[in-house]
DNA sequence: ATTATTACTATACAAAAGGATACTAGTGTA
DNA sequence: TACACTAGTATCCTTTTGTATAGTAATAAT
């Protein structure tokens, strides 16, 4: 039985190992070619698997079902499915998915700036 | 001949497309399992190539050589060699990487309480 | 009976990323 | 002469990631 120990944003900001590790996570579930589109689609509205496919033109349903297992296991998405014919399932961010748009706000904003300080090494 | 254009934040947000497409100059810059750690290791000071080695015990020195060119291309890190006998070479971060830290900073924050909503959910 | 729909899965393959190991140039020291 | 040091390279191999293409189950409409 492992002893999971929670750790404070002062604690992982000290240390360098747990910083690191810490920062990870956060990259690991944005992490692949298809999870920041999709969960770009998905983003104002949920939406349905042949949506999000249509949304994002040149992925493979393969790539969106495993993407999406992905999302959904990390606490990213929900899945819903809906007893019609056939059948329809929704996919819609978490809560937790959607208060990462601040996280990518920032990441946006750092992304223009240091496009523009490389530029103006030149 | 292109004609390129500044995109404002703004701008970026307000369009998916945009948006993901600037998320993703951030991410690319820092993705790669080295990346990470690399910059961790070089945020309080600047290093040589076998400090940052001892530093990060498991890379290789393939690894640590093409990562630290990835990172010199991409802005990141500035590399000055001494002309002394055996050679010495420097890495330090930019002023724009240093400026990561925020976005770091907010990753990790996210990280965490990601984490903490993702068990609550057992 | 054939076709369409949705939400996928299966198989095979290609490309990219990363790892293991050995080696190099130029110089100084024992 | 032999060895050690720094900062890497070279070669080969394995693993991970992503692509291409075709197929499936359940049901309903034509």
């Amino acid at each position: 039985m492992e002893v999971e120990k929670t750790i404070s944003f002062k604690e992982a900001k000290a240390c360098p190992v747990q910083f690191v590790l810490a920062v990870n996570d956060t990259l690991n579930v944005i992490s692949g070619k298809w999870k920041l589109p999709i969960i770009g689609s998905l983003l104002f509205e949920k939406k349905r698997f042949s949506d999000i496919q249509r949304n994002i033109s040149k992925i493979t349903p393969r790539m969106l079902s495993k993407e999406l297992k992905d999302l959904e296991m990390n606490g990213m998405v929900k899945r819903t499915v809906y007893d019609t014919t056939p059948i329809t399932v929704e996919y819609e961010l978490t809560e937790s998915a959607k208060s990462l748009g601040d996280v990518l706000d920032k990441m946006l904003e750092w992304g223009l700036q240091h496009r523009q300080s490389t530029l103006s090494q030149n």
